[in-house]
DNA sequence: TTGTACTGTAACAAATAAAATTACAGAATG
DNA sequence: CATTCTGTAATTTTATTTGTTACAGTACAA
């Protein structure tokens, strides 16, 4: 059920700021997640295509943050990484025939925007400067 | 990632909301969410565990809410099922060596309790009779 | 007291999803 | 033009989730 995007990704992201601007190789950020490079480039890809972060190719290349770690939060780290509902939902339809089956989905997903909105909201008071100001 | 535990068991509290304190068959429910029995076996195990249903065995038998509708909130029933973090953890350590690695976890830890409290906290606005009300 | 309809639970199989691996084209550098 | 990177696809491996089968035990009712 669960992925591990929203962490990875935020490891990433840490380590691009720790970075201070220079370009960081896969391979580099691979050896401290303890994951594949090329899952790391996945990432990257989905991180670059909403403006996190930036990537240089060739020798000597690698990536770098897009934008200031203060300009950050994440929320939108989260709204970037996310695939599934938050609580789950069972793939299979429930059954139509049942007046509770019927409904049901939709009105998980009310209280699940409710939830995940809250989630959010929280996750958004925090930027990545935040979070990566607690390394030492 | 991501499993279905929570629909599931807000699906089975509602339907024995529905049933009034009749007794529901295993198989019933299991008709209604679309899944195995013996996967609506397992959750009513645990949410039995939880002091939320009782069952009856043999002839006749069935399961039934143990507590009134509006003494159940959902973020007592999103606690009873959860099991993952919230927002994902890889299963792979960081490199101890890297100092980001080393300590990220821990700072991954506080973020999640933060972001799950503010999850439960909306959940918890909720009881399980609110919900049921929104069927007609 | 015996057949029937349930639950409880374990063991196993199948399906699905996630992650790792391999491979290689293309870009930038010296 | 060799080297060191990224980008990306295809494939394999591994892990997780879900479904299935099986059967003992319990309760009811004829």
């Amino acid at each position: 059920m669960n992925n591990s995007r929203f962490p990875i990704s935020l490891h990433i992201l840490t380590l691009l700021d720790d970075a201070k601007g220079a370009v960081v190789s896969s391979e580099y950020l691979a050896g401290s997640i303890n994951i594949n490079p090329v899952l790391v480039r996945k990432e990257i890809m989905n991180l670059r295509k909403h403006g996190f972060v930036d990537s240089k190719e060739g020798k000597g290349g690698g990536s770098y943050l897009a934008k200031n770690a203060i300009d950050i939060n994440l929320g939108e780290v989260y709204l970037a990484v996310r695939n599934h509902h938050l609580l789950g939902q069972s793939k299979n339809e429930p059954n139509p025939k049942c007046p509770i089956g019927r409904q049901i989905n939709q009105h998980l997903d009310t209280l699940y925007s409710d939830a995940e909105s809250a989630l959010i909201k929280n996750l958004s008071s925090q930027t990545l400067a935040d979070f990566t100001s607690k390394f030492q």
